[in-house]
RNA sequence: CGGGGAGUAGCGCAGCCAGGUAGCGCACCUGCUUUGGGAGCAGGUGGUCGGGAGUUCGAAUCUCCCCUCCCCGACCA
C-alpha cells in the first residue's frame, strides 16, 4: 500500500512544503506574536555555523565586532530624510516605560545605521582613524504586513556592519570586498548556493545609500531571494550625525559610509534551494550534524562498534551524532534525518559487522555503499566533499537552466514565471521596470555581461529580472 | 487598510443546519510482539469547545457584542 507523502510535494504546492519542511525537521515554530518565530535546536544549529563561518570571514575583512542598544531614540531616525522615509511605516515604537509615558518615544532598531551613526561620529577625529571598520551580531525588528518565516519576521538575527572611509573610493572598494570576499564566498563555498552579484537599481535601493550591490539566489521553484545587501551610504549618514575628520593637510572633511548585512533570512534560502520532497539537504560544510551513525538495532555488539565508529570520526574532526534510539524503528529514524538533511547516514547493523562492514548512504544520491569499518573515516570524507559538490552543481544547474535572455520587456515578463531573465537595462530602463513590478516582477540586479559588478551603468548592462520572495 | 475564510486535545479535523453535557486521525504514556525504509495489537493520558452576555430545564450547537488568527492584494534583510 502507498503510503502518503511525508511532505507535501515540491511541485504540488511549494510554499506548503516549506512550511512542512520547518515543522517536519524540527527547525522553527511560530512565535506569539504575529510575525516572531521561535527557532528550535536544529534550526539553531545551523544558524550557529552560518555566523561563525560568516564571522570569520568579515573579522578576515578587517572588521571588529561591537554591540549597540537595541532602542534608539525616535529623533535618530529623522536625521536622515529617506532613511526615515524608508522604515517609519514598519517601526516598532515604545511610547510607554516604567509605567508612565516617554518624553521621547524610543523605537526598536529596524537597523543601525544611525546609532553607528552617531558613535562614529564620537570615535573618528583623525584620518589616522580611518577606516573604522564595524560589525554587529544583533536581532532587529520591522513590523512587517506579511511575515513568512526566516525570510521575513517581524524579529530577526543578522550581522550589520557599518564603516567609515575617508573617501568615496575607498568605501566602494570595501562594501565591495564585504559582498565579494565574505558574503558571496560564504555563500558559494559553504553554502553552496551559486549566488549572484550586480547593484540595485534606484528603484530597489536601500534607504539612505547611493548604491547597493547584492547577492541573489534562486529557489527551487525559480523564484529570487536577496541573500544579502552591501550599500554605499555616500555622506548621507556623515553629513546627518557629523562623522567628519581631518585629513592630512589639516582639513576637514566628511567621511563616507557604508553598511552592509546577512540575516536569518539566509536559512530559508538554504531550506528553498537545496530542499527536496524527502526534506532538507545541508551541505557539508556548513551541517553541524555532517554524518549520523544510525544503529539499526544493539545486538552482537553492534551498540558498542556504532559508538566506536562515531568517536574515530569525532577524532577525525567529523561532526559526527550517533542515532542509538533503537526503541523507535529503522525506517522512521532514517526518514527523520533525511527531513534534517544530514549529508552522511551511516547505517550500523548486526548483518553488516558480521562482514566487517557498514552501509553508508548519501543525502544527495539514491542508494546505498557497503563500506569496511577501517575504509569509513576515507569514505566519509570523501562523501562530504562529493555531496557539497552535489548540491552546489545542482543548484548551478537549475539556475542556468530556468535562466534566459531575452530581448523585449514581454518576454522578460514572460520568462519571469518559471525562473530569471536577462534583459538588457537599456532594453528594459526604469519605465519598463515598472511595468514589470506591475505584474510582481522585480529587476533583481544588474550586471555586466559576464556576471561581475559593473562599475558604471553603461548600455551593455543586463538586468536580471525575477518573481522574488 | 480593501476582499475571502476560520477559531473544538500538542497538530490536523468532524460534530453545529434539526440544543441533551464532546469525538476521529496523528502525536504522547504503558505492555507485549517488532526493528536493514514512515511498525502492529491492546490498554490509557489529555479539552472551562476563542471571550462575554442572552434565550432555554439544558448551549460546542440558537441570538447579540467583542477578540484573535489565516489566505489574497500595496512594502521588505
Amino acid at each position: 500500500m502507498a503510503k502518503a507523502p511525508i511532505l507535501t510535494p515540491q511541485a504540488e504546492d511549494f510554499p506548503r512544503w516549506y512550511q512542512d519542511v520547518l515543522a517536519k525537521a524540527e527547525l522553527a515554530d511560530n512565535g506569539p506574536v504575529r510575525g516572531t518565530m521561535v527557532i528550535r535546536p536544529y534550526g539553531y544549529g545551523l544558524w550557529e555555523r552560518m555566523q561563525s563561518e560568516m564571522d570569520a570571514r568579515i573579522k578576515a575583512c578587517g572588521a571588529e565586532n561591537v554591540y549597540m542598544p537595541l532602542f534608539i531614540p525616535e529623533s535618530y531616525l529623522r536625521r536622515e530624510a529617506e532613511h526615515v522615509e524608508g522604515f517609519s511605516p514598519e517601526l516598532a515604537v515604545v511610547t510607554h516605560a516604567g509605567g508612565k509615558k516617554l518624553d521621547e518615544p524610543v523605537v526598536v532598531r529596524p537597523t543601525s545605521e544611525t546609532v553607528f551613526g552617531e558613535f562614529m561620529a564620537k570615535w573618528i577625529q583623525s584620518y589616522r582613524d580611518l577606516p573604522l571598520l564595524l560589525n554587529q551580531w544583533a536581532n532587529v525588528v520591522r513590523w512587517e504586513l506579511r511575515p513568512r518565516m526566516f525570510l521575513r519576521t517581524t524579529e530577526f538575527l543578522w550581522q550589520e556592519g557599518h564603516t567609515a572611509h575617508a573617501t568615496r573610493d575607498d568605501g566602494a572598494a570595501y562594501a565591495t570586498r564585504i559582498l565579494l570576499e565574505a558574503y558571496q564566498d560564504f555563500m558559494v563555498n559553504v553554502l553552496a548556493m551559486p549566488v549572484l552579484v550586480g547593484v540595485k537599481t534606484r528603484r530597489e535601493r536601500f534607504a539612505g545609500a547611493i548604491n547597493t550591490m547584492a547577492c541573489e539566489a534562486m529557489m527551487g521553484d525559480g523564484k529570487a531571494l536577496q541573500m544579502g545587501t552591501s550599500h554605499e551610504l555616500g555622506q548621507n549618514f556623515a553629513k546627518a550625525f557629523d562623522i567628519d575628520f581631518l585629513d592630512a593637510g589639516g582639513q576637514r572633511q566628511l567621511c563616507w559610509t557604508t553598511s552592509w548585512g546577512t540575516s536569518t533570512r539566509m536559512l530559508g534560502g538554504l531550506i528553498m534551494c537545496h530542499g527536496d520532497d524527502a526534506g532538507m539537504r545541508v551541505p557539508p560544510r556548513l551541517a553541524h550534524v555532517q554524518v549520523v551513525v544510525l544503529l539499526v538495532r544493539d545486538e552482537d555488539g553492534s551498540g558498542e562498534a556504532a559508538q566506536a565508529l562515531v568517536d574515530r570520526l569525532v577524532a577525525a574532526g567529523v561532526r559526527a551524532r550517533l542515532d542509538a534510539h533503537t526503541s523507535a524503528s529503522f525506517g522512521r529514524r532514517a526518514t527523520d534525518w533525511e527531513l534534517k538533511g544530514v549529508p552522511v547516514r551511516i547505517e550500523v547493523g548486526p548483518r553488516d559487522l558480521k562482514e566487517g562492514k557498514v552501509t553508508l548512504v548519501r543525502r544527495d544520491e539514491d542508494g546505498k555503499v557497503a563500506v569496511g569499518l577501517d575504509a569509513v573515516p576515507a569514505a566519509v570524507a570523501a562523501a562530504l566533499l562529493g555531496v557539497q559538490d552535489g548540491l552546489l552543481a545542482a543548484a548551478t544547474a537549475r539556475r542556468d537552466n530556468r535562466t534566459v535572455s531575452v530581448g523585449t520587456i514581454d518576454e522578460a515578463a514572460e520568462a519571469a514565471q518559471s525562473g530569471f531573465a536577462r534583459i538588457r537595462w537599456s532594453v528594459l530602463g526604469e519605465q519598463g521596470e515598472e511595468v514589470l513590478a506591475a505584474k510582481a516582477i522585480t529587476v533583481r540586479c544588474l550586471q555586466n555581461p559576464d556576471g561581475t559588478i559593473p562599475a558604471e551603468i553603461d548600455d551593455e548592462v543586463v538586468a536580471v529580472v525575477a518573481r522574488a520572495y
